[in-house]
DNA sequence: CATGAATGAGGTTTCATTCAT
DNA sequence: CATGAATGAAACCTCATTCAT
């Protein structure tokens, strides 16, 4: 891998090593032309360490390399040279595993709706009381919302057309918008339209967490999380 | 003649974009080559306007031309040599007046925020009941967001390091917390804490809009600024 | 909506260069758009010539192409297209081999300067007799700089902060003022600063060499020698 | 450092001008565009301060501005925009005082010249014996060198295509040969080749020079001017 | 599975110069 | 004498993507 280039060698110390002459190669070709790589002694040469690594795992560091990286720098501010570097693969191992570096965003979303919405689930799935199930529900979306701003932020603002916040929250919006309606069945609550209030208390929850990491509240997280609750019971006539 | 310090970056003083003596010249009118302007018939052709236009004039032209570009494609997607054809005037014309491409977002930026924060005041001053002073505010704010939620969105969306879209809003916040501490104040409502409150109501004012505009909810725009307004009045107590 | 810091120049992250998903792409070799390689007939097409080479190629071949047309036209007046479509290389090959234009002059200093001196280290080597060393570094600097004069003059012309012109010879001057010290120091000839004169006497070489070639003095090469001899040895008190 | 030739156009005699008839004049000029200039009361104008100069005035201030800011940027990296801001005045008036940028320069180089050479003949003007003669000669040209060393470096540097140096200095290095021959035809010295000589021990002084100027070397000016009197006198015979 | 040299369209920005007023 | 809005060519540099090995 003869590179000369003046480009900061990547982090990963452990290099990646290009084999051999091509066969049909010009006749210009005059030496090894091996680069500074040829540490070893070449009569001795190393037995190339498997650079090999199971798909998924593959997947995954790359994936893990684009999530740090989107998050330090934002999307469009971070090439795909810097993930290949920071995950230690050549370039064309990205686009292996990724039909383009929007795909590899994609992928990440995915990901994080998933884990997201599964934390959700299963705090509200430990209750059965409507009102417990509620408190759960905001508690564990404030939680992890405040404890994935970064990822959250990456994942659903870099994307054109800025979607609607809105529809990118749907799944768990939904998610909210059924328990007022079983709420509202069984008579724990009132609302006229559940799917609305659900809208606009998921947006009151993220308005009072945007504002919590922006600093404009002195509230800490506890004292953030009872005003939010509070505002819930108000809405749906609770207290 | 060797130069022993052998890596240091030597000064590059030399402008980038002009590496011969320009000769005969670029402001040259040799051709129809006039830019846009011809868009008159280009068989009779003016006998050559007088280009010039008052600064601020020329400022706005080019403020709408890049208002609606951005609008339509995007900030990041729409060039400057865009912005300059659609206004009609030469790139380094562009460049008179906004120091980059991003400052003239910023100067969009700023247009909004004085045109949008002047709506709801001027809304919000033809009451003097507290109540009245409340539903005025809110049905500024979500008729204002919603006849300009194009605008809104591309100037405040396209920036990174996307700031919490609390702190964007900030002024606009602000005014809800100075009205919701006034009726407050005055026995007109209950609240605990009028900032986190104002946060969160104007959170899911901006959600529900948000729904209406995604196609999300079925209302039509007077039945969810109904929506909005009795949610903020139970939220207040007042129903 | 609004922003409340009204003048704050926002990070500008996005990249500069594509705006557009790429989508289908520039690699994408559809037409014949082969660059400058197509050198055969284009009759007959030649089946995809493989276009890559050793780094170090590459590399020196854009060195080349770089310093012929730096040495023709000046640095300022060359520009990147030039250089690569001289090389017969697109132009972000350039980059991939050297940070920027400033840094291709860097590169050609060093290559440059290595050659200098060892040539001129190997003729002196080649003596004892200190006279004849000092002689034979005299012979080795002025006829290396008249045959060099053309790329010696770009590559340490055309820096800026024109570094002392003095500076730039730092590593030739040294190993004259060694010279110099070394005969004094065994008595072939006195001198009170051997640094200084050092200085002194390559920038008198330095003149004669340049006056040479501008043609204000009549004489032919190796009169000029004997003249820049003679005036050395006068100034080391030898003839 | 003078320029022989005086006047000169640098390089070939750009050809520029174009002329339109005005013709018809929009409707859309609305007020008399006068730019940041009003700054005043516009209720009470000010009554217009006579921004006209006595041209030579005027010139001299665009001379004066242009070479601190050539001396502090470097020619290619000072706009005319930078130099017309630094004389206060328009842009246009720069161009009624110099037909281009580069002609500002040479404007410039002759001030120099001029300036430089009057100091050393007067200084040797004062002496009749031949030694004395020459060591106020050297003794004026150090000085003045090192006075005005920054000036010196931007007026000749800067200039494509990068004349020998000794070129430049023709005239001055004329004004030594005389001096040479001068003295040798009395038999104050002897010299086989007055003119090489006066250009070897021109370039030692430029160089030693150079050197105290780099900080390469430790010694005060008046100790290196004695270094090249002495280094003078041994060339000669002198001492 | 992995590599990495090569591509090249596309973008932003600069600034010498003109000319109508 | 002076102004300054307008011009527009031309430069540098980036990086997503391909493909031959």
């Amino acid at each position: 891998m003869p590179n000369s280039s003046p480009k900061a060698e990547p982090t990963p110390p452990w290099p990646k090593h290009r084999k051999t002459e091509p066969g049909a190669c010009s006749g210009l070709r005059v030496g090894p032309a091996q680069g500074a790589h040829a540490q070893a002694n070449p009569c001795f040469p190393m037995p190339d360490l498997p650079r090999t690594k199971p798909a998924a795992l593959r997947r995954d560091a790359l994936l893990d390399a684009a999530e740090r990286l989107f998050r330090e720098r934002g999307f469009a501010a971070t090439s795909v040279d810097a993930i290949v570097a920071a995950a230690g693969v050549a370039k064309g191992t990205f686009y292996l595993y990724f039909k383009s570096k929007t795909a590899s965003l994609v992928a990440l979303q995915d990901r994080f709706v998933f884990q997201f919405r599964d934390a959700i689930e299963q705090a509200v799935g430990a209750h059965v009381d409507w009102s417990d199930r509620l408190d759960a529900w905001i508690t564990a979306a404030l939680n992890g919302y405040l404890d994935q701003t970064a990822v959250h932020d990456v994942v659903f603002h870099e994307v054109r057309p800025c979607a609607r916040r809105i529809k990118s929250n749907h799944l768990v919006i939904q998610s909210l918008a059924l328990l007022i309606e079983g709420g509202a069945a069984t008579g724990a609550w009132r609302t006229e339209d559940a799917r609305l209030t659900a809208v606009m208390l998921f947006s009151a929850l993220h308005g009072a967490a945007d504002a919590a990491i922006a600093g404009l509240t002195p509230l800490d997280r506890s004292a953030c999380l009872a005003a939010v609750l509070r505002f819930c019971r108000r809405v749906l006539g609770l207290a």
